[in-house]
DNA sequence: CTGCCGGTCAGGGGCATCCCCGGTTGTGGG
DNA sequence: CCCACAACCGGGGATGCCCCTGACCGGCAG
């Protein structure tokens, strides 16, 4: 049974490679392809493929546009996406949107053909380096990346650096969690204290380096 | 006269691209190719290609490090930068370094045939996106991209505000720029003022998105 | 010569930050 | 039952931050 396969990625060259990579193997069937966002719903919408490679990052919405709306009118076209970014925000943004597997560019032609015939089987694929953390971020709700640093403090103490984090003094804080300056001014000392910082400016550049905000 | 060219890309589909769509015109002769740092080195320095299209991101140091590396022992091979980013930072790199032309993957297979012989032929080429703001960066001693909000600031309230925009207290910048600690609190404040900011906070996260550091 | 501007500095006040000390309440484990 | 701990709340003090007013100097344009 072969695949039919649709193309989409706005690098020209980069869709050249894929399709001449796959062109040897009479198990794949390339019924299109597209390089622009708009030109993908339509053209994906006529061909009806079975899986659609492609990539996250287009003008015009990106990959992500193109799923949401080829969706809506055929939920039973799969997608694998394939980009350059490893970025989580990429990787959960896609899976989110209904793909049902995230390769990054640097696969190989003979993982690829092996990703697109899995896929097309139902598996869930994705890069070894991606597979840890989406199993991470998908497991129960959640559970996050469970930083050392961070999981020293108490859970109000997370609160606080949050805010603290996000450029509000003490008296806003204390409003917005609706305790008391001097609550704040604790939980602040024992946030330094912890992570061996000494000013709330160290305490935003901290943050800010693990993406807390 | 063919050009010898030389790949240089981590991502294999990429390279399949360039090499297929290049196949046909005879003008080239793809002497070789690599999909890391190290291989690079050492076969573009066996090959001796007249120009290297190299990839910017690559593990290992990425198409700086090939460039670096093999401009000390083969100052005349030529090197076209080929890249997903269109990011100034890694364009200024790039030439730097010694790179004689940077394209973005987003261009066409003619328009890059086109840009490698251009580049060959001594010419600099860059993606039209790129063109003008590079021009701007070198045009005469690099006279910066002068900021209208910075430039409403003296000189020595911008030296103040990197100091601060660092984390410095006012005690420390006072000591490291040999001046009283009112002192800075004045430039300081004509700094807020001027900038319509009213904390060192706010002013560190302005300073942060405009990379002055 | 007279402004004007950039850079320097001082006093004083208001508020923010950070630390020290102290305290209360509630929850959960030995 | 007691102890540890999280969360809450105080006082007081040292320092940092930010603003205001006012001042002095040197250079430069009108």
């Amino acid at each position: 049974m072969t695949i039919r396969l649709f193309l989409v990625d706005d690098h020209e060259l980069f869709l050249t490679g894929v399709r001449t990579e796959l062109a040897g193997d009479d198990s794949f069937d390339i019924v299109g392809s597209a390089t622009d966002v708009d030109d993908a719903i339509g053209a994906i919408r006529k061909s009806e493929p079975d899986l659609v490679l492609i990539d996250v990052h287009m003008p015009g919405g990106g990959g992500l546009a193109v799923i949401q709306n080829v969706a809506e009118t055929h939920p039973d076209i799969r997608f694998l996406a394939l980009s350059v970014s490893d970025a989580p925000e990429d990787v959960i943004a896609m899976i989110r949107a209904g793909a049902r597997g995230y390769v990054t560019k640097s696969i190989g032609p003979d993982e690829l053909a092996d990703a697109i015939r899995r896929t097309a089987d139902g598996d869930a694929v994705f890069s070894p380096r991606l597979a840890g953390f989406v199993l991470d971020a998908f497991a129960g709700a959640m559970p996050r990346p469970s930083d050392p640093e961070l999981d020293q403090l108490t859970p109000r103490e997370q609160e606080v650096l949050r805010q603290i984090a996000r450029g509000y003094t003490y008296k806003q804080v204390a409003r917005r969690l609706s305790i008391s300056i001097k609550t704040v001014e604790t939980h602040v000392s024992a946030v330094l204290r912890k992570l061996q910082l000494s000013s709330r400016h160290e305490l935003a550049r901290w943050a800010s380096d693990r993406r807390i905000v």
